[in-house]
DNA sequence: CGTAATATTGACTCACTTCAATCAACGTGG
DNA sequence: CCACGTTGATTGAAGTGAGTCAATATTACG
């Protein structure tokens, strides 16, 4: 149970839906698992696949949920950043249903699928945790056909600006209002619906707004209350709260 | 267990995900119920709503899932069959996160939160099979958003209707390849992302195509393999084999 | 350095929206 | 049984947000 020991981490990310027990959390901690490294663009999870053996989470990096159309348009359909699970849907699903792609180097966390499972079913406190991870997780997606299907281009970019901060400040990895931001153009328009050409007037917009500033590699909200008004976003969506008592 | 017992429905939908037994059945038939009756366009769930005391599924009848922006527009994010489960994310989640709405008149049933919850909990058969209902739907989501980010309006529609027969006809509902198309035109275009004028205009030309035929209050498929090819439309994001054996 | 990604910018095009008018279907009450 | 109102469908004309194409700049990195 040393602070550095890799399983801490997904013990953190359970504690944070559902407050574990000292034999939940040893339980959690027997799981067998192995360490994986990928550089980007490495494929995580390939759609089709059916011999699934673990469930991953991340432990540092970013990848991107993605799914392509026939003639071979992109869509980013969501992100995981360090601490979220990879796969959880193949806890309980047979065949996976999009791709799952590095954005940066990244180390994830393969756990035995079949222990996870069992540990999932005999465990209430880890079940439930783990559910409830799985229903946020379909509530962002929730979000994200809003954004993309109603709100116009400068919305879009500024509501997934919003996700990103805010997730990145939950999992505790956001000191202040500036942040490395890992995608690309061409990415975050994948994840907007949009082209990478649209994606650069319009954070160029938002930073003449004041909105935003951009330098090579990071990104800073100068202006948090704008850029979430712009954005027209309310975290009510990512249920942070859900750890607290029932009914808050 | 008559066969005009209403919880029979909940049964067989767990069914054709994981195999219950008897003890199981007989569990899930024994679960606290009443039944609604809602007129369109009822809400049965409002957004923010947080005294959450049941989970309930349709009977009879067609819902939507829905979203609004600040500025009103309306993003439909799913829809809800009969045999569906309306708001199986509330077996763990607190507050409501998205609205969903009778398109039709319908009939649900509102199994008691609290005691569906110890089932899935105690019974694993039965907790499996409410699982991997969740996480189709997030499936299903992921495909809505790389519906709505990447097709065109054409690809949408097609996209969209394929969806509504195979589920209709998975859930046996659907004798031939005419069906009873419960939504309007705007209703189409909030689902899609579009705007009615442009729904319209699109039904046009794939009827002018011969992929459909449009008559009053019903939609036929005159040829399935056209419109599921503009569709770009495969159904494994639908995981409708999940009740089978392991890896299919 | 050289080379490949990524970012930037301008000019032009187009799929979809907006606006607005008309039409059809349907339930309802007098 | 029919006028009427309401909701949904249809069509045309005009506008626009975002896409496409293409050239150039910048950055990363071996």
């Amino acid at each position: 149970m040393a602070p550095d020991q890799p399983m801490m981490l997904l013990v953190r990310k359970l504690q944070t839906r559902v407050p574990l027990d000292r034999s939940d959390v040893q339980a959690v901690l027997e799981l067998p698992f192995t360490i994986h490294s990928y550089e980007a663009p490495a494929y995580l999870v390939r759609e089709g696949t059916t011999a699934l053996q673990q469930c991953s989470f991340i432990r540092t990096g970013f990848a991107i949920r993605q799914k392509l159309t026939v003639d071979g348009n992109r869509q980013i359909v969501g992100l995981c950043l360090p601490g979220d699970f990879v796969d959880l849907q193949h806890l309980f699903l047979n065949r996976a249903d999009h791709n799952v792609q590095a954005l940066t180097r990244l180390d994830a966390i393969d756990v035995d699928r079949a222990a996870l499972q069992q540990l999932a079913q005999s465990r209430s406190n880890v079940g439930k945790a783990l559910w409830i991870d799985s229903l946020i997780e379909a509530s962002v997606h929730r979000e994200w056909v809003l954004n993309i299907g109603r709100r116009d281009a400068r919305q879009r970019i500024a509501h997934l600006l919003c996700e990103f901060v805010l997730r990145m400040r939950h999992a505790g990895l956001e000191q202040e209002a500036s942040c490395e931001f890992p995608m690309t153009l061409e990415q975050l328009a994948d994840a907007a619906g949009l082209t990478s050409v649209h994606v650069n007037r319009t954070l160029k917009a938002l930073a003449g707004a004041g909105a935003i500033r951009r330098t090579k590699r990071s990104l800073t909200f100068t202006d948090w209350d704008q850029i979430r008004d712009i954005g027209d976003f309310s975290a009510l969506y990512l249920h942070l709260e859900q750890g607290g008592p029932e009914g808050v």
